[in-house]
DNA sequence: TTGAAAGCGCTAACAC
DNA sequence: GTGTTAGCGCTTTCAA
């Protein structure tokens, strides 16, 4: 049977309330009961009950974590690896991770997880971008919620997002550095809040260094951002029949259906045409030639958006803080010196 | 504030113990009371609180579910997909599920996942291969285990497993149906008793049609199944010298490592070799060509691992017992006739 | 068939 | 500085 807080307070000598004052460093306590408590507790292997903890404290120690299906089973480990720092970072806080997705497609009468519903979780993250019915439904829940990689269009919440204007800015500037003019910018989705910040970028950075902005450069028709879609949108480009010596995609996974389509029409990389991705997906630096691109620190991603989940709970902070965590541009080699 | 059973039980105009008692079926309650109980949880949108049921009933309702971060991170969505099983389960049983990692490398130091420790579970569901020393750790809990994908060498427990002697029967009878004789088996980690499996399917395939097993076609010195591991398999056929037409790979990373290897040798898939593959991954079918494999049912696997573990903690049935989850053969076209 | 009451393990007033 | 006690929300005997 488990061990109680009584049998510690017994072995121990003291009432438990002792005890528990102990555990939690709470008032002042005589460094001799301190010890003879913790002695017994060690010797004992006690650990507290949390859900006879949880009853009178009236919170339950767990956190939910929510993504959509499409989004957990993609194939880039890009939001396990959130999960991951989420899930690391409770082990400083004794909190548990409930983790559960949601239909891509979220109807009105889709019912939330039952965590949710049940009030089994104290707070709650959402990871990448969910449908604006789940945003609502939850937002009229009264629980604390945190927003990772994704923030909705109306409302004010709390948020870790990824900083893409700068990562925009970074890749764009890159290629302008290396004295490529005629970059496209492929990204599909461009009402993704994220897509869509990564293309102010590009548009800041031609700007600073007095470039014009041409509109035929920009593909952004595709539903999604898949390699599929990358693969489509330099279709899209040879169709219009544009010029460029460099794309900017708006993720590695486009990058690299881009890639495959100049391979397919013998266009050397990156010696005629140069690629910059975005995410820095495990598998770029596999690719062949490995990809250029604005790493995105996920794990940190996980890890803020728990801390900040934590100090929101503890009151520690004002509501709707927002984290913007810095990004980094990887010079690999599909990205040269444009060719005079 | 949340509601609670008393306001219900006040509002039906009955004792708290009715309130619970017609929440359980238990006992017989006149269906009138039933109806005003049932009436009034409705309107107030109560649900108890699994704290305060947990305190009482000694169960926490949660299910622990432990994979190793390389498992958990691998780009294929495998475990991520029998995890989702699970979580989908979960819902017919009001059971929560924590999932964490641990390391690959488990080392005697490396702590257990808290919500073991601190005995917040009431059974452990444990996927795919994990270090002996987290297998011998767990045993000595007096806790209900299910292992998927994987049985530990000693011991005898509870488990969800792949069906993969008949995997590799189904697999290799294809390709000897397709007039095959001299067919490869290329697997890494043979320590692995899936993979294990996988080659004794191979043989019994052999065997049952009288073919001579060629100890030069099995290639099973790597160390993991990745893709590169395939890749670098079908080199070491090729420096052995053997002749092969078609080749068996023990899951379809492998496959597309020897897809690839064979590729750029400019041997043409299926006209010269014929490749077979298992698992049946996504991306499978945007492959050049779509591979055949053993199609393993992912999914289900999760399911059937919670229903199991439902039932173990229900004390349905007997301890360790196992279920063989049917695998099938899904033909594409990196598999055909041998060419005479 | 239903209700009263005890108690699950813990925390936090409050008393000493 | 430490102990006593009430009570968190629920289930379950036992009595009515």
């Amino acid at each position: 049977m488990k061990i109680t807080i009584k049998e510690v307070a017994e072995k121990a000598g003291v009432s438990t309330a002792t005890v528990s004052l102990v555990l939690h460093n709470k008032r002042r306590i005589s460094e001799e009961t301190r010890k003879k408590v913790l002695k017994a507790v060690r010797e004992l292997n006690y650990h507290p009950s949390r859900v006879a903890r949880g009853l009178v404290l009236k919170q339950t120690g767990n956190i939910g974590f929510v993504l959509t299906e499409d989004h957990f089973l993609r194939s880039e480990p890009f939001y396990t690896k959130i999960f991951l720092g989420t899930e690391f970072e409770t082990r400083n806080s004794n909190y548990f991770v409930l983790l559960s997705t949601i239909p891509t497609e979220f109807s009105d009468e889709e019912p939330l997880p039952r965590y949710i519903v049940q009030q089994n979780i104290d707070g709650l993250i959402v990871a990448g971008k969910v449908p604006l019915k789940f945003v609502e439904k939850i937002s009229s829940l009264n629980l604390p919620i945190i927003f990772i990689d994704y923030y909705p269009p109306k409302g004010d919440y709390s948020a870790v997002l990824i900083d893409n204007i700068h990562g925009g800015l970074l890749a764009t500037q890159h290629l302008i550095d290396l004295g490529h003019e005629k970059i496209a910018f492929i990204g599909g989705d461009i009402e993704h809040p994220s897509i869509n910040e990564r293309l102010i970028g590009y548009k800041m950075a031609l700007e600073k260094y007095g470039i014009q902005f041409n509109a035929d450069l920009v593909v952004t028709g595709e539903k999604s951002t898949s390699k599929e879609n990358g693969f489509n949108a330099i279709c899209v480009l040879m169709e219009r029949g544009v010029e460029f010596t460099a794309i900017f995609a708006c993720n590695d996974a486009m990058a690299i259906g881009a890639m495959e389509c100049l391979k397919k029409r013998d266009i050397k990389i990156p010696k005629q045409v140069s690629v910059v991705g975005f995410d820095d997906i495990e598998s770029d630096i596999f690719h062949d030639p490995p990809l250029t691109t604005v790493a995105v620190p996920k794990f940190d991603l996980g890890i803020e958006a728990m801390k900040l989940m934590r100090d929101l709970l503890n009151k520690n902070i004002r509501k709707n803080k927002k984290i913007l965590v810095p990004v980094e541009l990887v010079v690999r080699q599909s990205t040269a010196r444009l060719q005079a």
